[in-house]
DNA sequence: CGACAATAGTTACACATGCAACTAATAAAG
DNA sequence: CTTTATTAGTTGCATGTGTAACTATTGTCG
């Protein structure tokens, strides 16, 4: 076996790169139209979408850990975009929204983002669109499988 | 239009998030076992596959800037793993190449990386397999365009 | 030849981010 | 109750990496 490794058809090389260049394409919209970096924007999305949200429920549904959050909020808040109160049942939590700024934002932001993925996804067909949706769905499944094999 | 953005389902972030976690997955082999991190990896595979190379091939082959290039050469060349000696023709350039140590981790740890490759797409099947590689392609190509259209 | 542009590679600075340690508050256990 | 463990969020430190500036050499054009 051991058959040679190329780095071009390396399946991880090949998503970090991609990943990487789409990111970077992207980031132009929100980055230099708007001021907001990729972390900035998952907050800015989450809380358009879910309202009022503790800072640990962001780390949460945006996948980034509360250090990058608390920081990113920090950078939010003196950019004016959000508002923050005391949670009324634990006062070492903070409840996080959107001010009117910042509801503002993002929609600006979104329906350009929400455009630049329809023309990066143009190029393939519907069938392959599904296709791609369904094999991140296993790819991400199968990561969860491997990592829980470690710890048990 | 402007139908709600939802984050996890926004192409960019998913795949930021999975070639995220295969990166980490994966590095556990050479980070934790092997004491090279993922720029080393990738010039490590690449002087495997090309023999000797100048450093400017290196990072146009390894999709990494010439001063990530310069900086893993060095930390590659402290660990022993790579031999550099003067262009004949260009006395700016230098030729890079594994050393007996650094061949030898790449044959310790290419097998690894592969079957772990194996592994993560093991759910997929074969037709899944050459969607998701032809899918990489258009996209990456797609990529091209977008970008080659911003200069124009 | 001689001036100037281009190139190979390195170094300086700034910035983002992860880990560990920390503070403050709440929950759990005796 | 009081002690101990857990949790929410912040801060310190170390690291990786990109941009720009730099050095040294080579190519180009007069």
């Amino acid at each position: 076996m051991s058959e040679t490794l190329s780095l071009k058809n390396f399946l991880p090389y090949r998503c970090k790169n991609l990943a990487e260049q789409i990111s970077v394409s992207l980031s132009r919209i929100y980055v230099d139209k708007f001021g907001i970096n990729i972390a900035g924007w998952r907050i800015l999305v989450t809380l358009a979408e879910y309202g009022e949200l503790q800072a640990k429920e962001v780390a949460r549904l945006t996948s980034m850990d509360k250090v990058r959050v608390s920081r990113t909020v920090s950078t939010l808040m003196e950019q004016g975009f959000l508002d923050r109160r005391a949670c009324g049942n634990d006062s070492r939590a903070t409840i996080l929204s959107l001010n009117a700024a910042g509801s503002d934002l993002y929609r600006r932001i979104a329906p350009e983002a929400l455009a630049w993925e329809q023309k990066l996804v143009e190029p393939l067909s519907k069938s392959e669109q599904q296709s791609l949706s369904r094999i991140l769905d296993k790819l991400e499944g199968r990561l969860e499988e491997l990592s829980d094999g470690l710890e048990g």
